[in-house]
DNA sequence: ATGCACAATAAAAACGTTTATATTTTCTAT
DNA sequence: ATAGAAAATATAAACGTTTTTATTGTGCAT
């Protein structure tokens, strides 16, 4: 009745057995241009495949070989209800993947993680009952559990972010250490010395790399990093406004921000706004570009550009050569996040309202 | 060697068949809790189950039972370089969508698709060989062959917006008719009468919802529709900055301007600051809020707010209960979004400069 | 002619399930 | 006690592949 059958029944190797008078296992071999078959038979074979339209049937398949031609992706997603922004970039990130699985005859499939807890589980499923053949994940913890379970398995996954401790694992990085230094440098070079960093969790390790590269920007010329203006929290555009308010709102406030990402620098500048302070004029602002947006703020920013789809086809290539068999010594990359200048919060200032024009 | 291996051996029905003595076809119906077993050798069965933490393959079901536990979402993409907005709003939709699946055994399977014609064909071979149990769609044609194609089978299916062919098929949208007439409604008070309308390309069946709300609003009062400045195109932001401009320069220009999401408003208010022009002060903006980002633009925009990842929730769901056999006939849900008043664009100017003071 | 290597194909088993059918056991009514 | 029904379980087939093993056919050297 109105059970969800196939019209016309699929063609099976059988269909082609039947057609071509071989058995289903030349057929079965043909197919994959074994090199025992001869090839007018390999011929025939095809052209009968070609002409009913035959299609492996991916579940026997799977069956038989234990391969899912799946590839499982980790989405974080929090789930707190009025933080739509969340995760935006991993649609980028996605579609990169995907560029690389296209014609492998893998396929995404797509597992919302709400925690690192959740994440290790669901790893831990997905390679345990081999959900998938391969495994990408992010928001690397300095000491991820998903990684050191993994890493002890054969099951091939590439991470999008490194831990801290000294495990061989196929990954692909930002250089966040250089970055936050590159945009710090920067702004204490723009004359500023109270910078706020506007930061992720302590936990996830691109955090301390960040801040790393942040305290190491002040350490390297001579002056005391700010330390006490290093915020940390989700990366929502909440968490940017609210912090910055309370930044502001100190008795001795930062004249510049360095951003994590541009939901947290839309927060960022709302709080700005709300205190009546004008980017370029008042405060400096440098952020990351994960989704390509800054350039449209206003006034633009200047920005550490990373080309974030670019990330995930890479995730995807490695990924694949790790499920081909190799191992993961040589699948790793640091991508290192293009400067963009907008404004021009290099230059010495002359004079800023938020330091009492020191 | 090196080869993904999983390290041991997993149980299997025959394991617990050997462990409790039972066969295998009576182990297969006490895990399914068939009632013709008897309550001792289930509880024996599910012991011996929990004791050597079986868990069913899914492979072998698929293959019997022609079920794949998955469903696929396409996700469309243009893959543009350097517009990496783009699709942003889809992490809320298949978080929805995962919410929905969650404790049902489904999984999701994301496609990335770059075109209505790509997205045809992946619609035709997840259906055709039964790559999935189910199909999940955007970006909806006024004429959607995917529709036209899946509503002929009994392939079930879930879309984000509808088509304007009378078919029968299971749903979610958005009334972006009584939406884009709100919003032009609102400003019409407010005293504009030159309103902008940035829409999506015309064969997209909500942009074709849009213009017919926009326009209502209009006649309603008996006024002419400033149809000249209706653009259409992607909803990149540069998008939504190039067009602004173009508006800007007309002889007779925008005094306001209803945007379809926040990507091309970014840009808007991108173009609108080139131009020296301040919103609320010299414009008023209406857009939709998808990913809950309007409130912190300077100044926070009157915006339509869509509960994204709530729509993805109910495509979810209604996928299940196509999947479970319900007919799309009661499968049909339309939100209304929320007008959220952030600025006073629906008080009468005093005078604008743009319309020269009407 | 006979045996032998070798190429080509066929047969059969296996992957882990579900399910239709068959068999055994248990209960009930006579 | 016993037929017959009902309950419980077992057997076997099937889903569509791949792969191991077996079989057939061919050409060639002896």
């Amino acid at each position: 009745m109105g059970k969800p059958t196939r019209r016309v029944e699929m063609p099976t190797i059988k269909t082609l057995a039947e057609m071509t008078g071989f058995s289903i296992a030349t057929v079965s071999k043909a197919l994959r241009d074994s090199p025992v078959v001869a090839p007018a038979t390999r011929d025939a074979i095809f052209d009968a495949a070609e002409k009913v339209g035959y299609r492996a049937n991916q579940r026997g398949q799977a069956l038989r070989t234990g391969k899912t031609y799946q590839v499982a992706v980790l989405m974080p997603l929090t789930g707190a209800s009025g933080y739509e922004w969340d995760g935006v970039e991993y649609t980028q990130i996605l579609s990169g993947i995907s560029q690389a699985l296209d014609g492998s005859g893998y396929r995404i499939s797509a597992h919302i993680v709400t925690d690192a807890e959740d994440g290790a589980a669901m790893a831990r499923q997905i390679a345990g009952l081999g959900m998938a053949d391969g495994l990408i994940f992010s928001g690397i913890l300095a000491d991820d559990p998903r990684i050191n379970l993994l890493a002890e398995t054969a099951f091939p996954f590439v991470t999008l972010g490194r831990c801290r401790r000294d495990i061989d694992y196929a990954h692909v990085d930002v250089d966040n250490e250089w970055a936050a230094h590159a945009a710090t440098a920067r702004l204490i070079e723009g004359g500023h010395r109270r910078i706020a960093l506007v930061n992720p969790h302590r936990r996830l390790s691109y955090s301390l790399d960040r801040l790393d590269g942040f305290t190491r920007a002040f350490v390297e010329r001579g002056l005391a990093p700010s330390l006490d203006l290093v915020v940390e929290g989700d990366l929502s555009t909440r968490f940017g406004k609210d912090s910055t308010e309370a930044l502001l709102a100190r008795p001795d406030p930062p004249s510049a921000f360095v951003c994590v990402n541009e939901s947290t620098t839309l927060g960022v500048l709302s709080g700005l706004a709300a205190r009546g302070l004008a980017v370029a004029r008042d405060v400096d602002v440098i952020a990351y570009d994960d989704i390509n947006v800054s350039a449209y703020f206003t006034p633009p920013l200047t920005t550490l550009y990373l080309p974030i789809e670019q990330l995930g086809r890479m995730l995807g290539q490695f990924l694949l050569r790790r499920i081909a068999g190799e191992g993961p010594s040589r699948l790793r990359q640091t991508f290192q996040p293009a400067l963009i200048p907008r404004q021009a919060d290099n230059c010495r200032m002359t004079s800023n309202p938020m330091t009492g024009g020191e």
